[in-house]
This record gives C-alpha cells, sequence and structure tokens, in this order.
RNA sequence: UGCCUGGUGGUGUAAUGGUAGCACAGCAGAUUCUGACUCUGCUUGUCUAGGUUCGAGUCCUAGCCGGGCAGCCA
C-alpha cells in the first residue's frame, strides 16, 4: 500500500514564517524559480535533526515548483570523509523519496561552476539540476548514475577567485596573527577587539601573500586571510572575521591541490549564490552570522540575485540525544551496535529500526517551524508511526515469550485451518490461512496463575479466545518437579468457531497464539527508549541514563507465514506492536526481527 | 553586565486588532474476536505591570525569564 495514500485528506498545507515570506517572494515574483538546500557537514550521520531541516527545504522547494539542492559544506577536511558523504546521500534520498525527489538538485557528475554573461557582467554560475533531469537510460534509480550532490569543494577555484577581488577592493587583508593572538585581539561580547598590526598591508602586499599562502610557502596557522570590517562592532563575527585558513591536509574530493581552505562564513553564503540559492535556511544559532553573510555578498558586486538567510529552531525530541559529539561517545564506547543501531536517532538508525520514511516526515513536519527552543515530547514522534503503519501493516500471529497450551480435545495429528485478517483496516481486507493444532504456544503474559484484578487473560478455570480460532478453557496446569509451569491443558470449544453457530459467543479476553508445529523460531529485538529521562542531554552526565533495558532479545515463534517475509515488509504482531525485518543481520532461513515500536498499551498502567 | 533572538494548556503548534483553535499526552465512557484502532465527553493556556483601542495573545512602554554568539569547526 502506498503509504502517502494514507495521509489524511484534511492534514492542512504546513505552514510557517518562513513559508510565508517565501510565499509573499513568489505572489511579487521575486524569483525566476524558488531554490533551498540542504547543507551538511560530511563529518558525522544525519539525524532526526536533520530530517526536520530536509523536510522543510525539500518541502519549500516541492510546494513552489521549486528545487532544494544537497549540497555538501566541505571545507573543513580534517573533520570529513567520504564514507559520510555517502551515508548522508543515502539517507536523504531515503527520506524523500516518492515524496519530494523529483525537487531534488543534483549536478551532473564532476560539473564544476562556468563562466556566463550575466546582466553584461562576468560571472559564475553552475545551474542546478533536478534530479528528475538528470536520469539516464543506463540508472532506473533516477539520477544516481549521472549525478551526484554539490559540494562547496567545487567552487574552490572560484571562492579563491573572489577572495582576490575582496583583497583588491581593499576589503580583506593577509594577517600574520597567531591563532592564539587572533583570539586575544578579538575581545569580548562586551568589549571591542583590537586591530590587527597587520591590517592595513597594501593591496599589493595581501595579493602577495595570499598567493604565496595558496602556494604552499606557510606552515599551518602561520597567516589567514581576513575580512575589513569593524573590530568595535558589538556582532563578534564582524571582528574581521577569519576567509582563510592554511591547512597542510589533502581534502577527500580535491585531494592535495589546496593547502588553504575557506572558512564556512567565507564558502557558505558564495556557494547559496553560485547554485541560485534563493532562500538559504539554517538554525538559529547563526543568526548572528546573518550580518557577515549578507556583508561578503554585498561587497563582491556581483550581478545576480543574492540568497538570504532565514534561521529556524532545531528540533529536539525527549528521550533523545541528538549532539553529534555525544552519540559519537555512544558509539565509541560500544554502547550501541554502530551509527545504525535501531535505538539510535540517526535516519539510519531509524530507517533500520523500520520506521518509515513517511512517519519520520509527518512528524518533523508536524512539529511546525518556529524560533522558540522546545522539548518536543517523544509520544507525538510515535503516535506518528503508529498511525502509519497501523494503515499499512499487515497482520500477523507472533508468540515472544512461548508458553505451551494443549487442546486436548484435538487428535495429535489433527489441523484446523483458521481463517486471518491481514489488515481490518483496508477498505475490503484480504484473509489468510492459519492452522490450529492440538499444541500451541500462547504469550506467557497473556496467562496468570494467580489473576490481578480484571485480568482479562487465561486463568485457573477461565476462558480465553484465541483469536480468529475458538473459545478455550483451561482446565489443568502442569508442573515438573521444580515447580516451573511446562504446559496448560486446556478444552477448545469447537463450535465457537467463525462460521459456527457459537462464533458470537462473548469472552471478555482474546489473546494471540501460534501452532507449536506449524510456526517458526525467529530471533526478535524488542528495542525501548535508550534513555530513562526526558532530557538526556540537559546535563553532562548523559551517559548514567542509558537505559539498561533498552534492547531484550527474545527467541520468538512465528506463524509459518512470516517466513518468506522481505525487509521491506512491515507487520503489525497482533496485541504487540510493530515489527520488521533486521535488513543487517536477518539471513534467509535466520529472519531476525525488531519491534519499530509497542501497541498503544492502557491496560499496562 | 555587549549584540542577536524568543516567551500561548503538561508538550508542540495556530490565531497576522474581533468567539484563544488543533495535535499529542492525561482522565472518563462507548465499541471491540487486537486491553489496538475507532467514537463520545472532560481537565488544563496567552510571562508580569502599565498604556493605546469600542475591543489586545496580537500594537506601544517598562520589567521578568529563556536560548544563541567570543573555533584558524560547521
Amino acid at each position: 500500500m502506498n503509504a502517502e495514500s494514507n495521509a489524511p485528506s484534511t492534514a492542512p498545507a504546513p505552514s510557517d514564517f518562513i513559508r510565508d515570506i517565501v510565499a509573499q517572494h513568489v505572489a511579487e515574483q521575486r524569483y525566476a524559480k524558488i531554490v533551498t538546500r540542504f547543507p551538511p557537514e560530511p563529518n558525522g550521520y544525519l539525524h532526526i535533526g536533520h530530517a526536520k531541516s530536509i523536510c522543510l527545504n525539500f518541502g519549500i522547494a516541492r510546494e513552489n515548483n521549486g528545487q532544494c539542492n544537497l549540497r555538501m559544506d566541505d571545507t573543513n577536511p580534517a573533520k570529513e570523509d567520504v564514507e559520510y558523504v555517502d551515508s548522508i546521500t543515502a539517507d536523504v534520498r531515503w527520506l524523500i523519496a516518492g515524496w519530494a525527489d523529483h525537487v531534488l538538485g543534483l549536478k551532473p557528475k564532476g560539473a564544476t561552476p562556468a563562466k556566463q554573461e550575466v546582466a553584461g557582467r562576468e560571472d559564475y554560475y553552475l545551474a542546478p539540476v533536478p534530479s528528475s533531469d538528470l536520469k539516464s537510460e543506463t540508472s532506473d534509480r533516477g539520477a544516481s548514475a549521472a549525478a551526484e550532490p554539490f559540494f562547496a569543494s567545487d567552487y574552490f577555484d572560484q571562492l579563491y577567485a573572489y577572495a582576490l577581488t575582496l583583497i583588491r577592493k581593499g576589503k580583506a587583508y593577509v594577517d600574520d596573527l597567531s591563532p592564539e593572538e587572533t583570539d586575544a585581539y578579538r575581545g569580548s561580547p562586551d568589549k571591542p577587539g583590537r586591530e590587527s598590526p597587520w591590517r592595513n598591508r597594501s593591496v599589493e602586499e595581501n595579493l602577495d601573500l595570499f598567493q604565496r599562502m595558496r602556494a604552499g610557502e606557510f606552515p599551518n596557522g602561520a597567516r589567514s586571510l581576513r575580512a575589513k570590517i569593524d573590530m568595535a562592532s558589538p556582532n563578534i563575527w564582524l571582528r574581521d572575521p577569519l576567509l582563510y585558513r592554511i591547512r597542510h591536509t589533502p581534502h577527500h574530493q580535491t585531494g592535495d591541490k589546496w593547502c588553504i581552505y575557506p572558512l564556512y562564513d567565507f564558502a557558505h553564503c558564495l556557494s547559496d549564490y553560485l547554485e541560485g540559492i534563493t532562500h538559504s535556511i539554517c538554525t538559529v544559532e547563526f543568526e548572528v552570522h546573518r550580518p557577515l553573510y549578507d556583508w561578503i555578498l554585498e561587497n563582491l558586486d556581483l550581478p545576480r540575485a543574492l540568497p538570504r538567510q532565514y534561521e529556524f529552531a532545531k528540533l529536539i525530541p525527549s528521550y533523545m540525544i541528538v549532539s553529534k559529539r555525544r552519540l559519537i561517545r555512544l558509539v565509541d564506547e560500544k554502547l550501541v551496535d554502530g551509527w545504525d543501531d535501531p535505538r539510535l536517532p540517526t535516519i539510519a538508525g531509524l530507517r533500520r529500526r523500520g520506521i518509515p520514511a513517511s512517519a519520520l516526515r509527518r512528524f518533523v513536519i508536524g512539529t511546525g517551524v518556529t524560533k522558540y527552543d522546545s522539548l518536543t515530547d517523544i509520544a507525538v514522534f510515535e503516535h506518528a508511526i503508529r498511525e502509519e503503519l497501523n494503515a499499512s501493516a499487515a497482520r500477523r500471529l507472533a508468540v515472544l515469550k512461548p508458553i505451551k497450551l494443549v487442546l486436548t480435545n484435538l487428535a495429535p495429528d489433527e489441523t484446523i485451518e483458521c481463517v486471518a485478517t491481514n489488515n481490518p483496516q483496508d477498505p475490503t481486507p484480504t484473509t489468510r490461512p492459519v492452522a490450529l493444532t492440538r499444541e500451541v504456544f500462547i504469550e506467557s503474559d497473556d496467562f496468570a496463575e494467580v489473576p490481578p484484578p480484571k485480568y482479562f487473560r487465561l486463568k485457573p478455570g477461565g476462558e480465553v479466545r484465541l483469536k480468529y480460532a475458538c473459545i478455550v478453557k483451561l482446565d489443568e496446569i502442569v508442573k515438573d518437579a521444580s515447580g516451573a509451569i511446562v504446559e496448560l491443558r486446556c478444552t477448545a470449544d469447537l463450535t465457537t468457531r467463525s462460521g459456527q453457530p457459537n462464533s458470537d459467543r462473548k469472552v471478555k479476553g482474546t489473546i494471540h497464539w501460534v501452532s507449536a508445529t506449524q510456526s517458526v523460531p525467529a530471533e526478535v529485538r524488542l528495542y525501548d527508549r535508550l534513555f530513562t529521562v526526558p532530557e538526556p542531554g540537559a546535563t553532562d552526565d548523559f551517559l548514567q541514563h542509558v537505559n539498561p533495558k533498552s534492547l531484550e532479545v527474545v527467541t520468538a515463534r512465528l506463524e509459518s507465514s512470516l517466513a518468506s517475509a522481505t525487509t521491506a515488509d512491515r507487520f503489525q504482531f497482533e496485541r504487540l506492536g510493530y515489527f520488521a525485518l533486521d535488513e543487517k543481520d536477518s539471513a534467509p532461513g535466520k529472519p531476525v526481527f525488531n519491534r519499530i515500536i509497542t501497541l498503544k498499551d492502557t491496560w499496562a498502567k
């Protein structure tokens, strides 16, 4: 079933302060096309917070027939790796697949900015191409063969030329101050900084020095290129910010071509410009950088329309850690099974957990876009997952912690074929056969020798319905010498089967079961929240709050039809929760299921 | 105590000078061959103080309380 078709038709089109701005620009016809971008640095895995940014940027592009470029913000080779380029690209494609992949802007493989004439002036421009226009006949996955993400490193030549322009205009200078001295000269938020003694070098000397920086004449940190703005500015980022630093480090995309690298503030605004970005959307910590973003663009006399930056507040879900530094600790200290551990809020982890992309999208879009620092209740996410899966997941019978139940009035080799509904939420539900035999397994939680009040399940002398089968009555509890329960002996009332005269007979409890002989064993991983407190990131000792019971592994018994499950399937194990095959550890004949999420349980209060 | 920015039920979000709405969570009930889903009902909110106005969550003033910013990280 197509997940998109399950979206309630009543869902209003998202609206927020950024979309309002875009809508106004569209009404004014300010831009020929709305172009946004998602610009991660390839130095780690994407997480649920990035998912919000992805959905915002791709969503705006999609709603306005525009485009959203995937761009690696790769200006710091020391921290980056192609491993992350690949994982980020895969994660983005997974998240937007079928929803916004037609607005995904990629570039023809190896493309770099080309000179163009704009408004009678020479300019560089790398026209963004939507992935739908990049399809090659050799690839049925769209652009994958012919195209790749944009990279800030694609623009290093052009960025260098822009830096030269700034120097020629007397707007940038080469500084000989060491990193420590630069820091001391900067002052503090409430005290102005001091001007560097090298601030007023001649254009010729700056040009010479900057070219020699590029040529590799100086060691790391010996010199830097700085914008000449205002050391007394109340905004720290306007106190002659660094534009280039020397780093004799090979780069994952450009190899050893460069030994100077632009910093974020210089590279980002110009990368946006070069791609024709109209709305550059980032998180609020960059708010204080916006004047610098504008300063660089405005001081270069660029001929085309300039991008503008807009900021929104990050998504922080409760019971989760989204700080990259802390995620690294969880992975490095082996508290989890790698970056795609199903308990992690990484996109790779959520995907491996079995969470549909549509549910992730529904959640992050549903939380809205504001500038307010909030903590979003994880229950909202859980609700979105259940809502998607309730509509689409096939129901199956599975017993997580089996206890044997013997139907004494059935013959040992007798099989009664029962009819089970695949999904009662379907307008015209389909069915499948399940086999009822003399020996079955039921959930150990569904039996209590000494039942608590209002216990609807199996108890001594009591009756329950085996779902899709019949009502059974508990006659005898068989124990071994140590007192452990070996089996429960029951009588089946076959007249209560579906289609039989007494099928309408009501009993309070209905429980799930599988045949002992016609079922398959499987490893099932029961995941729970990774942290025990709502805001594990609030304090430094977040590792104290790791939930020791975040993973329980059981050997379950599954109805035999589950033997042919694929990793694309999502199931509801009735009365238990939603499950999917683990894409990494499952093997043919040796299935491993992950619990995506439990069913809502108002009884387990 | 510099600059930027924000404050609406428990949580998140809407209302763009005119009935404070929606979702999640919670509670109560109905229904149920999933203690699910569904349905019904309920509880709970405009940071404070002044001002403008017929009318203020919204505009103005002052205050209070958050968040962000001092990497040659992004």
